[in-house]
DNA sequence: TACTAAACTAACCAACTAGTCCAACAAGGA
DNA sequence: TCCTTGTTGGACTAGTTGGTTAGTTTAGTA
């Protein structure tokens, strides 16, 4: 109980030990990642975190659950009601690119678990129903402003969400090799920021336009 | 044992190993894939392989450029010289789109290279010059596009680029997650299509408008 | 036919990895 | 003092893994 010593405390224990997983399973990936390592990371036993976790999976899985947990949190306490549509959808574009930003573990784990093709996932009963909040957030928006008229008609939900999503992410979770390629340090604090404004400048140009007459369509590209 | 042709051909045996290997990592990400397994999906000795390559690494390395070159390749192979710039970038947009569609082992590679902190990449000199053609293919459009006062001025190529792949390569390297998340399968050819047109849509809008006076910028996003 | 270089293989190894077992110790409450 | 709980240490195993050694087969050629 003595908060200074920080000893022979189960719970805290378990936490160390997971945020060593967490940061270990972020930085190499499952298979990359050593059970060893955590232990080392987490200063205890092999012992003790077979004691408390059945293994690597189970550590795994865990994690998993944890960034979705984080992910939904973060994403979900946009104080958007209240707002006009046009700021609403502003501010979910900017809360959803500060997750990736803050929370750089969560690419890595969302890359690692899509490589095994979202096998742990669909072990997991709990994340599968985090997402509803979000997407009837999201639904709430649309058809406000395209009731008030600043959205256009018949946006797809789903489909604007992975857009937004993937505007930061791709950015983000491929910013080594981008630096590289483009020579430009993607990373830097203004860099950053200027992406941001250009993910929202990008929503918001595709919900704003109202196709005229003459101009492209997507039926044109056929 | 006599096969008819493609007995004892260096060259074709080591094609076969390295279609393998690419198999195997684009399957498993580099801590995941083994060597005992490409080996046996190329059907010759463990020894063989390192006979004519170093080692895994050497291997992925290899690997690692074949994917850049495709990348480049398909998407520098873009006709758009003579179109009008919309349509250039309508095809620009969809071409990109098509490779990670048609190439998906590209994305793992990337995905991979990047948990590495292109380390790899860093290496090897021959793909970091490969970009440039694509980059001043995708200025030309875009100036082109602002002298006809069809898009808007001043737009950074660099974050174009990294915006149109974004958009579908998202959609693509987390399509597990998400078709789990959102209960919609993402790898279905008619929402592959539904993206591209997204995709599309979403980069022309961007392009195409001109932000007027009372309308958002990205300055009131402070 | 004899020879050689290149193509290819089976078997093996040393290092590593996840996970186990057991005996013991340390701290605090009853 | 005893008991419960938290924790460590070290030795150990069973299975993998990347990589090697020591050798055989085949095709071309002198």
């Amino acid at each position: 109980m003595a908060e200074k010593p920080a000893i022979r405390d189960a719970i805290r224990t378990q936490e160390k030990i997971l945020a060593a997983a967490q940061a270990e399973f972020a930085r190499r990936g499952y298979d990359g990642a050593r059970v060893d390592a955590i232990v080392a990371r987490a200063k205890v036993s092999k012992n003790l975190l077979y004691h408390y976790f059945r293994g690597k999976e189970d550590l795994y899985i865990r994690i998993l659950e944890r960034t979705y947990e984080t992910l939904r949190r973060r994403q979900s306490d946009v104080p958007v009601n209240g707002l006009d549509p046009l700021s609403a959808m502003i501010r979910l574009c900017e809360n959803t690119f500060r997750v990736f930003v803050e929370e750089p573990d969560v690419i890595v784990m969302l890359n690692t678990e899509n490589l095994y093709r979202a096998r742990h996932i669909a072990k997991s009963t709990i994340i599968r129903s985090m997402y509803d909040r979000l997407s009837e957030n999201l639904r709430e928006i649309l058809r406000a402003g395209e009731e008030q008229g600043v959205f256009r008609k018949g946006v797809d939900p789903v489909e604007l969400y992975i857009s937004i999503s993937g505007l930061g992410y791709f950015y983000l979770s491929n910013q080594h090799t981008l630096s590289m390629l483009f020579n430009r340090k993607l990373s830097a604090p203004e860099n950053i920021e200027h992406r941001q404004a250009h993910l929202v400048d990008m929503v918001i140009s595709y919900l704003t336009r109202q196709p005229e007459p003459g101009d492209w369509t997507p039926e044109l590209a056929r």
